[in-house]
DNA sequence: CGGTGACTTGACAGGATTCAACAGAAGTGG
DNA sequence: CCACTTCTGTTGAATCCTGTCAAGTCACCG
């Protein structure tokens, strides 16, 4: 596929005019990486910044004990990495792919010409950098404000709303890594699921989830006392 | 003092000619609030942002028991409440006034029209608005990764580097705020201190605090084991 | 078939919150 | 100016959640 038909479908670059496009495809790379791959380093000097064209990437924090923390996780046409374009500097996380993915590299030089002389362009990112901002704020909420039952509850509700309201979850991503993007660590996310199971709230086989408490899930999530309450 | 005079000297309106700084003040309103007051709610519909002229405000998000986490602590001349501006839709947190202060309304509608209009005032936005997401992302590592040592000591690191690496540190807010801004409670800050004291890290008289071993301090704050070790 | 990765479970320790009581400072009002 | 309330900060004891350490199962792959 030419690169002018991946960016088109960029939802950032939406509305760009057909030269602009091809002005971008010229300057942006491609690159192949395989799970597990480091696309950046946290603190590495950014020229430029990522889209994701196939497969998913993570973006991280981590510990000096090893613990992570995912910030992230970016499907198909999803850009990532873009903060320093707009600060400088260095990127503020790591990216690491989590399958064998495609990625694009613009390098910032040129990029920011495009932004200067289109405004819809702009206003676009502001929109994406937005999003982000209130996505953080919610995670920084969920993080500090509530225990991990509660967060789990919610991630469970979210990916039931984003399936349109099913009853049956399929997780797309292994458990250590949904226990990463919960702040926790996968023990403790396997104690909290197998008391979700014993008070029935869910049934659980492997990967595969299904809500049987919806009430009981959104209770929890809004951070009422833990399950298995035994006052 | 005139509104434009405020508004010129809003880092993110660097730049702007002066007939837009006009246009912006006409737009303009300004509300004077008290210590305590709400300026806006999370959930609330967001007609537009706002932008601290004197005194302080904090942006923080409560859980339903009632603790609060604080995102950020704003100073004269920042803008908050932005985000709603470009994702439509509702404030993602709350705000309320530290002190007596006055702060400026910019209406959503006009100052879009604004943006679209001036490439480098939408070039300031995405400056700004990538250094909050800088900010969050260092936040969610803070509150995930570390303990309340290790993120106790970064913010003491961090008020004396802001004040060209003196030593001696003033808290410029009270202790309850600063355990809301470090996602704790009073009790533990005031335990924590009271450890770093007896560690021979810090000195401490009411919000007056000496650094005596800014070494340890750095290795509390990368993550080493906790002050009083004792295995 | 040995080996690695994903996941689970148990025992345990430790940090942090909760509940409670209290002292000092600050601000109010008579 | 003093009594009183409120706010701020501190300390103690008990509890609980969560992470750590360790072991072990199961599935999949070379």
């Amino acid at each position: 596929m030419k690169i002018e038909d991946v960016l088109e479908r960029v939802p950032m670059f939406k509305g760009l005019p057909t030269e602009q496009i091809e002005a971008l495809a010229r300057i942006a790379t491609v690159r192949t990486v395989k799970r597990g791959d480091i696309i950046f380093s946290e603190g590495q000097d950014a020229d430029g910044f990522y889209i994701t064209v196939t497969g998913r990437v993570k973006i991280f924090k981590v510990s000096p004990g090893g613990k992570e923390q995912v910030l992230h996780i970016l499907d198909m046409l999803e850009p990532f990495g873009e903060v320093p374009v707009f600060t400088g500097g260095r990127f503020p996380a790591n990216a690491q792919a989590l399958e064998e993915s495609k990625v694009l590299f613009l390098p910032r030089s040129g990029f920011m010409q495009l932004v200067k002389g289109d405004p819809s362009l702009a206003t676009n990112l502001l929109a994406l950098l937005s999003m982000r901002l209130r996505q953080f704020a919610r995670l920084v909420e969920e993080l500090s404000l509530k225990e991990v039952p509660a967060r789990l509850a919610s991630y469970l509700l979210y990916l039931s709303e984003r399936d349109k309201g099913t009853n049956d979850l399929e997780l797309d991503i292994p458990k250590v890594l949904l226990a990463n993007v919960l702040g926790t660590i996968p023990e403790t996310l396997s104690r909290i699921l197998a008391r979700m199971v014993h008070d029935h709230y869910i049934r659980l086989e492997g990967r595969r989830i299904t809500i049987i408490d919806r009430g009981g899930l959104e209770e929890l999530a809004a951070g009422a006392r833990a399950a298995s309450e035994q006052r």
